[in-house]
DNA sequence: TTGTAGGCGTTATCAA
DNA sequence: TTGATAACGCCTACAA
């Protein structure tokens, strides 16, 4: 900027003027000042810039498992689109549901000072209180798929007790009684959540949970692989399993491949290809797009407007039956 | 920090000191400024750090199409993985195959001064010579499964044209002698080297190219779908598909459900689930975390050590059979 | 319309 | 071992 401002025989401020086009610079002057900036290839920095107080560096933070993950994708695919409208950038960590890491991503985070962080918080442990002192007063956190513990913030959630309620309802519509759950460590809120519809459900059907018919296991692929032979097993097997996401889904429907037997699957989270499955798959839908989009909105609307109360966002669910789950128990 | 300077009663430079751990500080004094800084809150601010000369902001771009493309997020994952070990952040924005848009995020990271820049440009105009003045000399790229045009740039690719050949190899030898291609206009890169392996297999086999058999389409699911469904209303329709990528994979399998007739299908890109496809799906694979991972080194080696000949890494590709390739014409 | 002075938060240099 | 001072690149406030 100096170099400019000597080559164009003006001042710095000048120059500034000219950058951000300002409107009292004579014509003259601000061609001079162009001609200057396209020879020596001069560019604003952005980050001198967004040091001076009260300015912002128009970056969100957003700190989830795994980018690969096709729901987090979407989260963070809304997420940047609407960051995009309002002229911020978006820097995405993956914390692969690690504390630690979460921690760690989170700090370089605010030491770059985005504006806002939006986090998908690890599973365990259940308390982000020591945020409290790590955000300080003026940088809002979005809470997404789970809700804060310890600290109070915004936060946009699936209606998981319902969905999973209404996925086990649909299941035992079809005459199933022995509906087996299989998904994540019930510590996980959404596991937990999403369980607790279950037991909902059963109990409404006056069954008893039985708890061979209960499967956690880590959130990846092959582990609900392994639960749903376990489950398969048993003497007296489960004609229906509910799985707690799309990984468990995908696990399921992978330990199910090539069985004789044939097993009502219905699983939380839709996906692409579940209709051109050898077992169209009924899902409980959640439209991760929107979940995405309204963490971006409380972000902005809480750096637009400080103090209101926490906000609590529920997005609705939707039962898309598409065959696995319409399965009757053999008889 | 200044604050905590004076509640510790030391200067400016020995807060530093302390903040970034240099050795030469009395253990008393340390032990006085970290006490001020946890009741201040104080926690650096990388912004103002990266501000010195030749200092970094230890932040990556990445511009792709949409994180919400299984291909693309696999990349972004490695990517970020690989700047994590080093203490890097990542800024992700998609450009959705807009060229305007591609430029206006490049120039918003090149703004913010990340340190390097990794690109998957936008398939056409097929020229991106403007960078060499945005970039400057200290400021690497590197282009990501499509090479640069008009600049001179490390790049990482994939191995377009022997994939389709051999996906094309694989067909004619179950017997197929029209195959149709379904893929991305052939002006973007990946589509014209795909064609072309295509082109050869079927030349090689002396089949000349029938271009009603040669469907391209903007790359969405439903467009392919349009194709596909066109394809088989030939008087004399394609008994086997080559698909371009995942996206057209997905557009032609969902086209042909349902269908009596059984069309083979062999597409470029492996995808999650293609094996418990209603027709498991036969594919090119490639490792699209050896991509990203390849691309974040190639950026970090050319930050070490910037005057190199600038580097070509091509990805092999890998034919997996899973029943839909493997489908001999109705004879 | 243009320029000067000062400060944003940090670190390097050099002196004490 | 510590501190004063001057950058880094930009912008605001004020003056010319």
């Amino acid at each position: 900027m100096h170099d400019v401002a000597r080559s164009a025989g003006v001042s710095l401020k000048t120059v500034s003027r000219v950058i951000n086009a300002e409107p009292s610079v004579a014509d003259a002057t601000a061609a001079r000042v162009h001609e200057a900036i396209g020879e020596l290839g001069f560019r604003r920095n952005d980050i001198a810039r967004s040091l001076r107080q009260g300015s912002t560096s128009a970056t969100l933070g957003l700190v989830i498992e795994d980018v690969t993950n096709p729901f987090y994708s979407a989260v963070a695919q809304a997420v940047e689109s609407a960051a995009r409208e309002r002229g911020y950038l978006l820097i995405i960590g993956s914390c692969e549901e690690d504390a630690e890491r979460e921690r760690e991503l989170i700090l370089a985070l605010l030491r770059r000072r985005v504006d806002a962080l939006l986090l998908v918080p690890a599973g365990s442990p259940r308390d982000q209180s020591w945020l409290t002192r790590e955000l300080g007063p003026s940088t809002p956190i979005v809470f997404v798929d789970r809700p804060p513990h310890g600290i109070e913030a915004d936060c946009v959630l699936v209606d998981n007790v319902g969905g999973a309620r209404a996925a086990v309802e649909h299941l035992l519509g079809f005459g199933h009684r022995r509906i087996a759950y299989v998904g994540d460590p019930l510590e996980m809120f959404t596991a937990e959540a999403r369980f607790s519809g279950y037991c909902d459900a059963l109990n409404g059907a006056g069954i008893a949970i039985d708890s061979r018919l209960v499967h956690t296991a880590s959130n990846d692929v092959a582990g609900s692989v392994v639960s749903v032979r376990e489950l398969l097993a048993l003497t007296d097997p489960p004609t229906a399993i509910f799985s707690g996401n799309n990984r468990h889904t995908v696990g399921a429907l992978r330990a199910l491949r090539g069985r004789e037997e044939t097993i009502a699957v219905v699983g939380f989270d839709d996906f692409e290809l579940a209709d051109l499955l050898a077992m169209p798959t009924t899902v409980i839908r959640h439209d991760a797009t929107r979940i995405g989009a309204a963490a971006a909105a409380l972000a902005f609307s809480r750096l637009d407007a400080a103090d209101a109360p926490p906000q609590r966002v529920v997005i609705e669910t939707e039962l898309v039956p598409r065959g696995s789950g319409e399965v009757r128990p053999r008889t």
